[in-house]
DNA sequence: CTATGGCACGGATT
DNA sequence: AATCCGTGCCATAG
């Protein structure tokens, strides 16, 4: 008997469990096309109409109540606000003096004027015209989409000539700026900076051969495939994270990506998005965990009517749809409750990481949040990976960098290097940071420098002034 | 002799 | 089980 049971049951739950999960690990896109399709597929399933704050017109979640407008006289600034937001626009209901939410059409506007005031005094007059009309055409990512050929025969002039005015634009401002591919962009990078940095060594090879699994992260595949120790190629991945940006035109780039394809949705809708409340410092921290869809999943009360009066034989597919149905709804929710959980904890664990920057960024891992909310380690991985999170200064990062055990560290060094008289030695550099009672070896402060590029003590001296 | 980079090992994290 | 990360030891450059 009890074992019967136990066997009817079992699948159930391990069903619930596996859907749970596989929505845990989706980003706001992946997940709205996962509730497009079940809604599609599933009668049952309906969206019912959203419902908005009389007050503040925002879409707010299905218990009724708005977090913004209710909140925020009852808290302190120290306090946050955690919600789902079921919306799929990011853009504020308060204000539309937001220029930070619209950098593509700006961009497609500015940059070429941008760029051409630099270069034109470096351009003879005849050439000008070429490089204005080459300016035009640039994406918003500031590559050039139309092949160099086609230019240098639309102005009846040799191709040397056209690469040769490619090549001052690619030395302007965003520096790669007017690049026929992510790949050539870099290399132009890598060649100005090797002027102040320095550049770990096969990282040009790299680029040039092995781009596409570099995007990718496949290092074990290059450093069979080019025959390259590992670890360098994984040196060579962190530097370019750290140091180029294969889309000149894209602001936020620095130190600021992250694992996966460089061309990841990191850029276009964020996860989960802090902010103050309404704009203001004064107030409390807003976050929202985006729910890709506008209204509420709910299940269809026309469709379980329709069910009592079904024919008997058909009934039980019926049913099997109308289970289907909740189930998703369930995990759903599940899932959202999963992310505020932790996104609550996160916020308040790295408050000051979000308010003052990387400095402040405390060491803590996915197992101590995991003991401290009571699931499985596993689960907090989920539902970090593959995550982006915007801060309240505009900065689209990783969620997984609320993880990066040492970023303070790197940051506080990054911070001595800058602010040095005279060019610190490593040691030197192990000794202050021994007296703020960070005790670090000598070869990790040197690991450090070689991440951000930065160059060793007696090479830095010249370029400093 | 000092300052750094290379390699590789072992413990922690995922 | 796979990966990340700090560190120690050694080689090399200046």
């Amino acid at each position: 008997m009890y074992q019967l049971q136990q066997q009817k049951t079992r699948p159930q739950i391990t069903a619930h469990l596996a859907q749970t999960m596989n929505l845990l690990v989706k980003t706001v896109q992946e997940l709205g096309e996962e509730i497009n399709k079940e809604l599609a597929a599933n009668p049952a399933l309906e969206l019912n109409e959203e419902i908005r704050c009389p007050q503040c017109n925002r879409p707010i979640p299905t218990g009724g109540y708005c977090p913004v407008c209710t909140k925020p006289k009852i808290m302190s600034p120290e306090e946050t606000i955690v919600f789902i937001s079921p919306r799929i626009d990011f853009t504020p209901q308060t204000e539309r003096n937001e220029e930070v939410d619209e950098p593509s059409t700006i961009m497609l506007e500015e940059l070429p004027v941008h760029v051409f005031k630099q270069i034109a005094p470096d351009l003879p007059v005849e050439d000008r015209e070429i490089a204005s009309f080459l300016l035009n055409q640039l994406d918003e990512d500031g590559l050039l989409i139309t092949p160099l050929s086609e230019i240098s025969e639309y102005f009846h002039v040799s191709m040397e000539r056209v690469l040769a005015i490619q090549s001052i634009i690619q030395h302007a401002d965003p520096i790669g700026v007017g690049s026929t591919s992510p790949q050539q962009a870099l290399l132009v990078q890598i060649e100005m900076l090797s002027e102040t940095k320095n550049i770990p060594e096969f990282t040009r090879l790299l680029i040039e051969e092995g781009f596409g699994l570099i995007c990718q992260l496949k290092y074990r595949e290059l450093s069979k495939k080019l025959s390259i120790p590992i670890q360098k190629v994984k040196l060579v991945g962190e530097f370019i994270k750290n140091n180029l940006n294969p889309y000149p035109a894209r602001a936020h780039w620095g130190s600021v990506r992250q694992p996966e394809a460089f061309d990841s949705q990191a850029y276009t809708q964020p996860d989960v998005i802090i902010s103050f409340l309404n704009n203001n410092e004064e107030n409390p921290l807003m976050v929202e965990v985006i729910l890709p869809v506008r209204g509420t999943l709910q299940i269809n009360q026309l469709y379980k009517k329709a069910i009592l009066e079904a024919d008997e034989n058909k009934k039980s597919d019926l049913k099997a749809e109308l289970e289907k149905a909740s189930l998703f709804i369930k995990c759903l929710q599940q899932r959202n409750n999963t992310m505020q959980k932790l996104l609550e904890k996160i916020v308040t664990l790295q408050r000051d990481y979000i308010l003052h920057g990387d400095m402040k960024l405390r060491p803590i891992t996915r197992a101590q949040l995991s003991k401290e909310l009571q699931v499985h380690e596993s689960t907090i991985s989920r539902a970090v990976s593959n995550k982006s999170v915007r801060l309240p200064n505009g900065q689209i990062i990783p969620m997984s960098k609320f993880f990066i055990r040492n970023l303070n560290i790197r940051a506080l060094i990054h911070e001595i290097i800058e602010n040095e008289k005279k060019p610190l030695s490593d040691t030197a550099i192990v000794e202050l940071l021994d007296k703020k009672g960070i005790k670090v070896a000598r070869r990790t402060v040197a690991k450090y420098r070689a991440l951000d590029g930065i160059l060793p003590a007696h090479m830095r001296k010249k370029y400093n002034k």
